[in-house]
DNA sequence: TTTTGTGGGATTTGATCAAATCCGGCTTGC
DNA sequence: GCAAGCCGGATTTGATCAAATCCCACAAAA
């Protein structure tokens, strides 16, 4: 317990926060389990049962559970405790467009600024995504993905469009974990995943060429809403 | 102190929230002040003071500022206490350059499904605007061009994009503040304040033409964002 | 059978207290 | 004179406890 504990203060040090507080431990572990859709929907996250988990008290807890429900990534029910949103195909199509507003701009920002280094550390991660595929789990893809994209978004150098784009891939949290399960599945059966908008988007980069670099990346954004469209409409 | 606690719980059930915490009283007045530009760039918020100025512990208050920490719309000092952001273009523009982003494309998609009745409602509060710009002082005016501008931006029905501009404007609160400081001199001055724009955009919607609309809008957020240019450079 | 009411358990919310941390000014030494 | 070190007040953070609220199951009546 101690020997955790201390371990995952560590871990927030390397940001160099000010104070290391321990409810940022609760709540960046929530948010990464959320964001990587770990967590089902509808699911009840009851205070008592995270401070035993993250072994802490229970005030860390629900300072996070808070600050987690003022982003939108947890919703309280009348009864205080907080969920996770359910699935909604509005919702999801409502995300997404914001989506597309706002990771094809970046992008665009981002074609004309990125150096041939930039997209040489690109085109590295998109290499790590394609190994990944067939030797891990969806997790593991689904995270070299999320590092792509955001690497790629960092490069147009505005940290308000970012935080915002973040804030979105939050709220896709739920969704994403339908697509872990639909992944792990096509992986089980041998069949190869599909990451070829990746490529165009390194493609539209080199040539500095914006309005193909946000096609592309509206492409992407477009392909996952297809996906969870069909696995929606399975179940 | 019994009399004033109900009086803020009943405030809250109008929103027909389910349980009434008494520190979104707090959240949310924070919020109004911060999104008004009723606090200093810099000024720094203890727990003990707010919670005497809304009369209950800091538990509370202590909830509220962390909330607004993770929408940063305040920012944590070493020490933990809470700071309203410093000024500083590079991030007005940022800021801006976002929120051209996001209202351009709500005003678009407004503009493909407002009715006459929306633009009727939206005709009143431009001509509620109008009217108090002799009357009433700053914050008057900033309040009622923000319910115009949210007024607007929610015919485009999406929450999503409704919320992240929401954000934005009150990322934009330490900069309104300087812009009402402006205002009131203006006033004070005899000198009629210019809000055109507004005309301009009721025009494009009644004419449902898109493009005109996120052009009316785009004007609007320069213009402003050009006025605290002109602030800034001064001092 | 369906609805209404009630009671107990579970859960959050607010208050108070102890501990950790930080900031300011002061002293001390060079 | 000036810089480094240190102490005390101020402030937040975490823990624990009491109170308010809600949910759920069970029972009783129409």
């Amino acid at each position: 317990m101690r020997h955790w504990d201390e371990m995952q203060r560590s871990i927030n040090l390397d940001a160099s926060e000010s104070r290391a507080k321990i409810q940022d431990n609760v709540y960046s572990g929530l948010r990464e389990s959320l964001i990587e859709g770990r967590y089902d929907a509808g699911q009840v996250l009851t205070m008592a049962a995270l401070a035993n988990v993250y072994g802490t008290s229970l005030m860390p807890v629900r300072e996070a559970l808070q600050r987690l429900v003022a982003e939108q990534a947890l919703i309280v029910l009348p009864n205080g405790s907080a969920v996770v949103p359910h699935i909604n195909v509005e919702r999801l199509d409502d995300i997404c467009r914001a989506r597309v507003i706002l990771e094809r701009s970046a992008v665009e920002i981002a074609s004309q600024k990125v150096s041939s280094d930039d997209i040489h550390d690109l085109e590295n991660i998109a290499a790590q995504h394609r190994e990944i595929a067939g030797l891990e789990g969806a997790y593991a893809m689904l995270s070299m993905n999320r590092r792509f994209h955001f690497q790629l978004y960092g490069y147009a150098g505005s940290s308000t469009l970012l935080q915002l784009i973040e804030t979105l891939w939050l709220s896709m949290g739920p969704y994403m974990r339908l697509m872990s399960r639909d992944i792990e599945a096509q992986i089980k059966g041998g069949n190869p995943i599909y990451a070829g908008t990746h490529n165009d988007i390194i493609d539209a980069l080199r040539a500095h060429d914006t309005l193909r670099a946000g096609d592309a990346i509206t492409a992407d954004i477009r392909a996952t809403q297809a996906l969870l469209h069909t696995i929606l409409a399975k179940s």
